[in-house]
DNA sequence: CTGCGGCATG
């Protein structure tokens, strides 16, 4: 009955029949929408003022939707959280917004709040996001003062930390002095090696391994793939399987990489049947993979059947598909599927409009291409990136216009940045477009302030 | 009473 009810989206019945072991019952299995009307009767009713918890109850199950501005809206109307409520937050903060979860700390011990063991390693992978290494090490301190520090999984998470951060000498240190190591503890000393590019070291403390699982073996798999030793991949693969070890998405996405790497069709296709007759959904991640394979292994027309036959795309999804329609030289279907990415809502990023501008280089179309420019900047307000101006240099030069002097001036405005002006006078030279390199590089020829205030303007004719 | 760590796509 109530199933019926939750499987629908109309509301949910009379506050008078309210009372938080209904709520807690709904907020099982509710959707997000659900959700928030559960949240509207959780205030109409009071029902929190005897249950705090609920609210808690009510952030968590939001943070499974991966609703954090809504999550956080929440977590401001609770007016005394626990420890447990302090943690969800914090943690849901770390990967995005890891300067937000460390003010979060600092507000949850400014009002009386004490962290638990579970604090710490959310601190700490925010501080892995944010490469913060400082203050990963003063909350390293603060743990080992608060008793906290003596826990697996804060070791294990500290191991990744100082690896991801480059100092691979502490994680080590970390490893080596940890009273209980599990296979986690393993894995995420083979990922440090890998990230800092000893494949080999990686190769041994792998084969050194007591218990291996999924996610170590996918660890070593990327790590050779990562490490240009494609073969070496698909040979630990093999052996994993005779290990009985079942590959995970993970696993096969690597693999598909590899396969990139070798411009392997068949073992590409291998892969595509294996995904598929052992019941692997094609999610975003995964799929995205395949396009990519297919495309690069020369299969265009796989690719767009792997692309049409997922329910889940992501925007590296549509990303891949255009990208693989330029570079095959179909430009007007690659602005097709980007016209259809506008109207299934999908926000293009910077690598969208890499792939739009690419695909009008290839097909020579010069006043799409500087269309798209504009488009980037004023409707998605994303700043040109150096590829984007190799593009639009690539499209002129092959439309043979860029003896034009006026073209030539709409690059002046680069000089405004150094990074970028340094990057794309090194470009220029390679591309050698002396003229141009001189242009842009000279500063006698408009004043900064003219500079600055000069807008984009890639019209043509 | 809830929860923690390691592996992915352009």
């Amino acid at each position: 009955m109530i199933g019926c009810l939750l499987s629908t989206n109309k509301p949910i019945g009379s506050p008078s029949k309210f009372n938080s072991g209904e709520a807690l019952f709904r907020l099982q299995k509710c959707s997000f929408q659900h959700l928030r009307q559960i949240h509207a009767l959780i205030i109409r009713t009071q029902v929190s003022q005897r249950h705090p918890s609920l609210l808690t109850h009510l952030l968590h199950r939001s943070l499974s939707f991966h609703q954090l501005r809504h999550a956080t809206h929440l977590f401001h109307q609770i007016p005394t959280p626990a420890t447990f409520t302090w943690n969800l937050i914090i943690r849901a903060h770390s990967p995005h917004d890891p300067h937000q979860s460390l003010l979060l700390f600092s507000l949850m011990l400014s009002r009386g709040a004490s962290p638990d063991k579970f604090t710490f390693p959310f601190l700490i992978k925010a501080c892995s996001s944010s490469n913060s290494i400082c203050t990963g090490n003063q909350v390293h301190g603060l743990a080992i003062k608060t008793g906290f520090y003596r826990d697996t999984y804060l070791h294990n998470t500290m191991i990744d930390f100082y690896s991801k951060c480059g100092d691979w000498p502490s994680a080590r240190k970390v490893f080596d002095k940890m009273p209980l190591r599990n296979v986690v503890s393993w894995t995420s000393l083979v990922n440090g090696l890998v990230s800092c590019g000893e494949l080999q070291a990686a190769r041994e403390v792998f084969e050194g391994m007591p218990v291996r699982n999924v996610v170590s073996w996918t660890a070593m798999i990327n790590g050779c793939v990562k490490g240009g030793r494609p073969e070496d991949a698909f040979q630990l693969f093999r052996r994993m399987l005779a290990d009985n070890v079942m590959p995970n998405e993970f696993t096969l996405v690597s693999l598909l990489l590899g396969c990139t790497e070798l411009g392997s069709l068949r073992l590409g296709a291998w892969i595509h049947d294996f995904a598929l007759k052992n019941g692997f959904q094609l999610d975003a991640f995964l799929g995205t993979a395949l396009i990519d394979m297919y495309s690069k292994c020369g299969s265009l027309e796989a690719a767009k059947r792997v692309f049409h036959g997922m329910e889940e795309k992501s925007v590296a999804t549509w990303n891949s598909i255009i990208t693989s329609l330029g570079v095959h030289g179909r430009g007007k279907e690659a602005l097709a599927l980007f016209a259809q990415m506008e109207k299934a809502k999908v926000v293009p990023d910077a690598i969208t409009f890499v792939g739009v501008l690419c695909a009008c280089v290839h097909t020579g179309l010069v006043e799409e291409g500087c269309r798209y420019f504009k488009v980037m900047k004023e409707r998605y307000g994303i700043s040109p990136l150096l590829e984007h101006y190799g593009c639009m240099v690539d499209l002129f030069t092959r439309a043979g216009l860029l003896d034009d002097s006026h073209e030539l001036e709409s690059f002046a405005p680069l000089r405004s940045s150094n990074d970028i002006l340094e990057a794309f006078i090194r470009a220029s030279k390679e591309l050698s477009l002396v003229g141009l390199a001189d242009l842009v590089g000279s500063d006698d020829k408009n004043s900064d302030a003219s500079v600055s205030n000069q807008g984009f303007d890639w019209e043509v004719g």
